[in-house]
DNA sequence: GCGACAG
DNA sequence: ATCTTGTCGC
């Protein structure tokens, strides 16, 4: 089939001529499919995405990495220079970066069990933060870490390593604040799509290596900014393993 | 009206 | 998010 014609069935998807009142309608519709129950499948896969921006452009460079479950070394990395109009507001982070990180996604052969996002799963006044949005839109396994807090109210978790507290918001538990290093700023965790909080919580715990950020969005930050400053080429890349023996 | 505010 | 140098602490 002439790429012409596939383009038409399968348009890519678009959010930048969208008004906030009709992005806010969109994550109300999206919330309605949202699934909240425990994961069965055992993970032996978890990706990385994430998102690098040049200062004042409209350029943007996606990146998805795969990395190996419990052993969390990068196997495969998927990335995809797109564009963007839609402008950064807090609350609606899933339509400036969703539409490029769906290309990098749809561009793998690959499926991992979990992905893991530079941003919040339901830790979002209307539940639906970037995790939660992509994982409806694919049916995918999805979950978020964000570095900074969105929405909510928490008790500072203890300065441990290991430490976390509860995130509340009009009186529900939505995600936790994560101390991964001890004296070190919590992160905030929280499930997206297909998978409960203590799933969250439980896998950010166990990707939890010798960083602040857990390594499949360390890695994929790692990524996206190798890929921006012209280390890395866009492109779906198997990743060669090291065999010492 | 005021404060908060992922990336 | 990105732009930036040194500096403090384990």
């Amino acid at each position: 089939m002439p790429d012409s014609v596939n383009r038409m069935i399968t348009p890519e998807l678009n959010y930048d001529l969208l008004t906030i009142g009709e992005a806010t309608a969109i994550q109300k519709g999206l919330r309605e499919q949202l699934s909240l129950e425990p994961m069965q499948k055992e993970i032996r896969t978890i990706a990385g995405a994430d998102i690098s921006l040049s200062l004042y452009s409209q350029t943007v460079y996606a990146g998805i990495v795969v990395l190996s479950y419990p052993e969390l070394q990068p196997i495969a990395y998927s990335l995809v220079k797109s564009s963007t109009t839609f402008p950064y507001v807090p609350g609606y982070l899933a339509f400036r970066e969703i539409p490029a990180i769906l290309k990098a996604y749809e561009q793998m052969p690959v499926r991992p069990d979990v992905v893991m996002f530079d941003g919040n799963g339901i830790l979002h006044s209307r539940r639906m933060g970037i995790g939660s949005h992509f994982g409806v839109l694919t049916g995918a396994v999805t979950m978020g870490c964000a570095k900074k807090k969105l929405a909510g109210k928490y008790d500072e978790p203890e300065p441990l390593q290991g430490a976390y507290s509860h995130v509340i918001d009009k009186g529900e538990v939505i995600g936790y604040a994560l101390r991964t290093k001890s004296n070190v700023k919590p992160v905030f965790i929280s499930p997206g799509h297909q998978m409960s909080l203590q799933d969250s919580l439980d896998i950010a715990m166990q990707c939890v290596r010798k960083h602040r950020l857990p390594e499949p969005t360390r890695r994929a930050h790692e990524y996206v900014n190798l890929f921006r400053t012209g280390q890395l080429q866009e492109g779906y890349h198997e990743i060669e393993q090291l065999r010492l023996f």
